[in-house]
DNA sequence: CGACATCTTGAGAGTTGTCAACCGGTGTGG
DNA sequence: CCACACCGGTTGACAACTCTCAAGATGTCG
């Protein structure tokens, strides 16, 4: 069973304690440590487990034919991400910064609370494709990346406090927007000129106008 | 409980027989014609019903502040549309074509064999979302153009006859794809001269090479 | 200190948005 | 019956935006 959440892609480290947040699940789940950059397991691998993040990010990716790769989704702390359906998994997994992660293997999940699980995971997913996808309709670097700051923002919990933590790069936005590396860094300064953010360094973003950017993101016309 | 099937902006004609396609509802279902350009429900209307089409195509949209407005999905013959949870609609759903549809009421729904169509509900709209949200990462036209009509090639079943029924308007394509009106016609056009597809009409377009929609959908890059 | 990855900015080319005009069918009223 | 308005469809010209390519700045780690 261990074996299992050591793909050989990636050195993950089990740690022995059971993970605490999911009532039911504890004495099957299983806590690990991922660093900066490691796949917890690649598009098509077999699936097994589900996993949910404790600390940390991670990335949901896949690559297309001719070598670009998309992000559908960033997953952050008290996520859930893994195949709920299927027998594989449907992205590539891999943390975008040194993350702590549990995972459930799915079979007990299916038979405990698998009703409710599989109800809030897809409920959750669908609602957080849905946006992403609305956003992408628009064809602007600006509103898109408005909707990126504010979705990321109303997440993480970063609205009231103003201070938003990036822990991916900038080429990780740029995949995940469907924009070049270019475009997130233009665009960035275009929103600090315009005293909607302020850019504190590459990781750290200050919301200095909610306001506009909900504008942006929601009123945002076609270009 | 017929009042419910009867907002005051549609007019829609009830029929008394009931509908056929879903099994343990026939009693509770009732079937129902739409004109063209009707809506069969507004946004943020009460959701007493789910919706299964019958036949001709219903567009499921949003107006955003500005007055843009956002297709999120085609529903076609044998889709159900609706919101699954909560108390109000998501969307409005309107005709695109005269159509005939089944409703039936959510309390039955979920009363019988809910959790069977809530997952199979969710598991397609979210299947669909996802897909229609990776070909919106892509900024070219083509790519978002190849994409909308492959799916829709797939769901209608034109792959195989090579005849694909739009029975929606460029303007309908336009909202759905985030283009312009213009963009529509000049990347329907282009597709033509490639001699991937043929126009045989506003409403008729001919397959004629699966194969390069497919690479042009997939591996489509940035622009 | 050097190598490397990441971050950042600049200049030109390409695609799409914007604005405008024209075409064809349909419905309506004189 | 015909003229007209109207809607959907279609195409062209220009401007605006982003992509591409390129170079430099900053920072991290050995």
């Amino acid at each position: 069973m261990l074996t299992l959440l050591e793909p050989p892609q990636a050195a993950l480290r089990l740690h022995g304690s059971a993970g605490e947040s999911l009532s039911g699940f504890q004495d099957y789940a299983l806590m690990l440590s991922c660093a900066r950059g490691e796949a917890v397991y690649h598009e098509a691998d077999a699936a097994h487990h589900l996993y949910r993040v404790l600390s940390g990010m991670v990335r949901l990716c896949r690559h297309t034919a001719d070598g670009h790769r998309r992000i559908a989704e960033f997953a952050l702390p008290g996520d859930l991400f893994g195949a709920l359906h299927g027998q594989r998994q449907d992205y590539t997994a891999e943390a975008v910064c040194n993350s702590r992660l549990v995972a459930y293997p799915r079979q007990h999940a299916n038979g405990l609370a698998g009703h409710q699980l599989h109800m809030t995971g897809s409920a959750v997913h669908l609602l957080t494709t849905q946006q992403h996808g609305f956003a992408m309709a628009s064809r602007s670097a600006r509103v898109r990346m408005a909707a990126f700051l504010l979705r990321l923002a109303e997440r993480s919990g970063a609205v009231e406090t103003g201070h938003l933590d990036l822990a991916m790069e900038r080429q990780d936005i740029a995949d995940h927007l469907g924009l070049t590396l270019e475009a997130v860094y233009r665009t960035l300064h275009l929103l600090a000129l315009a005293r909607i953010i302020l850019i504190g360094g590459p990781h750290r973003i200050l919301l200095q106008n909610v306001e506009a950017l909900c504008e942006l993101a929601e009123g945002g016309a076609t270009q």
